[in-house]
DNA sequence: TATGAATGAGTCTTCATTCAT
DNA sequence: AATGAATGAAGACTCATTCAT
């Protein structure tokens, strides 16, 4: 029960976050992956394919990447560790207040996966792909980011703030809502990326039962 | 932002919908590609693997499918089918309420995804795999379900039960919470499928601004 | 120091010996890869090259061997089996006489060495191609095969029958004159195998200082 | 049937004899070569193992050779020359004796074989992988050297000398016996390299039928 | 209905080598 | 003299699929 075209998203150019330290060759070969991944997936995505699309011998992507697990390694490592930092940020910037937290949070979940929406379907599509050892790191990361909305979901709740029917329950429906962005928003649809971001914020909010009803009214 | 080891469901066995009329190998067939599909995807999984999960040589598997592309259909055709059946008639029985309508429209999504995650995960992650032809069917139906339930919020909305922030962003965001269930759901985690229907239910009600306070309660 | 063209083996046609139980096809592709191992190497050897000297597709010989290296695998076990088989049956039907001994084992070491030129000269050349796990069952028939001449030199010698300048030298000796058969050897030289193996026998028991002159004279 | 590890005489570094003029890179070039040659063969090295191994980029190497057979062409050249160059001295110094010549020349063949045994495994399994312009020279001293030994031993025969029961034969098993030396070799063995040789110029003897015994002790 | 052998295109990757710097 | 990036051919091997049995 998705909507829109499937490819609705793809008309934004493939990006890389500011954490992929990449320029020239290596990083044309970045972008390249990051959108064909995101479109056909990893093991639909041959090398030549790759090689191809950037114009560029098979065997030269070879001179600035061991293999092409590891170019799926950086790319996943690249937006784990994006997404992380945004919201462990975001959240510093917060304050106390575990309302403000929410906000912060679901905010820069929301924005992270408008702005990088072919990095977050890698990234959530592919992670089990990697050898455990390469799929390690974004696993770890991924474990930290919910453990951070469990813990402010919890604090809020303790504090009165929240009355979520099921604290997991509501943070996986939180984590879902961001997740699921990139495969039906386009800033075509008139709604821009903040304005969704701001829904979504709502939308955790209502979820969670906030009880300051100034804050959760539209 | 998703939780619990992205593995958890699979230890429910690969299971297919009632409407698959298959049975002897032919099933075998389908629950072996539903498994491997569904665990490493429809590219990373090859004829040989299939095959010799179920015990069979790759050309025995030509006996009963034209092609590995028409399995994939067959399992993308059955879940669509099983989905949007599911959730017509769970609508069809709720009677006129949009309070009823919408209850039980989002119990019978999050059914589905409790029911057959495997399944659940190979149409939402392989129907783009399919080619033009072959997806459209399931493209439709897809199309058919969310308009249902945009229709549902949209009419509660006009009686007055629903506020929703923005009626196609708490769709999607509907959809996307019942999407994610195969990849953190198990019911060793304490919570019945039923339960989690109806938690389900609750947040979906809360994210539209219910006004009847009554029909909140499980 | 060697002699005559190093091709003059290679007229031999490419032979198994009988511990080989393939047949059809893969006869023909260890056949194939015999004759191409021993003349170009193994790694001088492309599975295209291995796969149209008979007339296949590179494919097809994945049908009948795991990996490259698991037919040349073969190849070696298959020749270090027959020699130690050789040897092993050669000794005991020579009875107690350490000068009987002797002789057996030169004549079967060196009729090997005629019989099979292209599997002695893969098994001696490319054994340490093989990684440890496929090699190990040839370097250990290999030692027993040494210890066996050793053990005849050392008991002719405690018998008098021998007085060899030091044991392992000559040991190491006698194994070389055989091994380097296939190098020079053909039987166009006007030399029999059987004629070649006797010269070997009496280049032996000289070398070891037999003193039974009857034996030792041309 | 040769004996002790292979790899036994790896532990002598690799050595160039005093005929390649090469210093600096050029040299440690070739000495790297030589190793890998002999420890893998010439198709089991890449100009990225041999660059790497001397620490320096494949294209560096370049500069100094002409591609990586002439690598090869090179290190063949040096170890036949200096081979030939060796047993020919070896012969000129030994006087009109044949008994004397065929000591001085099995002394020589033995002496090279433990001083570069990188060096004598190289130029004789890789000879016929050069083509044949660059394997032409290494070939013709080959001859020459076997045509001073059949000559040393058909002049001692003629004298009465030796009385070998095949003169080819042999020339082929004492070639055979130096040859081998490399894979098996270690002065660790407790054997210096001048007490092999004198035992190798034993058994050469005993083989050709010497008939002045005092000749025969060390 | 199922097999085993085969195909030919395709997989990822490495090769020796070149060239601008 | 050496590098780093690139090339194009070739490497071993796997793919989905076919077909005679």
């Amino acid at each position: 029960m998705n909507d829109r075209s499937e490819t609705a998203a793809r008309k934004i150019e493939a990006r890389l976050p500011p954490n992929v330290a990449a320029d020239g060759v290596r990083r044309r070969i970045l972008e390249g992956a990051l959108r064909l991944f995101a479109t056909r997936g990893f093991h639909g995505t041959s090398m030549r394919d790759l090689a191809s699309s950037i114009e560029l011998q098979p065997s030269a992507v070879y001179v600035h990447f061991a293999s092409k697990e590891h170019l799926l390694a950086e790319l996943v490592r690249a937006g784990h560790e994006a997404h992380h930092e945004e919201i462990r940020t975001a959240l510093l910037e917060a304050g106390a207040d575990p309302v403000a937290q929410l906000r912060a949070l679901v905010r820069a979940h929301a924005r992270m996966h408008t702005r990088y929406p072919d990095l977050a379907i890698v990234v959530n599509t592919e992670l089990e792909t990697l050898s455990p050892e390469l799929a390690a790191p974004g696993l770890a990361l991924r474990k930290q980011s919910v453990a951070l909305l469990v813990a402010v979901i919890e604090r809020g709740t303790a504090m009165g703030c929240f009355s979520p029917p099921n604290t997991s329950v509501v943070a996986a429906a939180i984590g879902a809502i961001g997740l699921r962005i990139p495969h039906w928003y386009s800033p075509e649809l008139g709604i821009s990326p903040d304005d969704l971001a701001e829904i979504h914020v709502q939308l955790a909010l209502r979820m969670l039962g906030t009880h300051l009803a100034k804050d959760t009214a539209p």
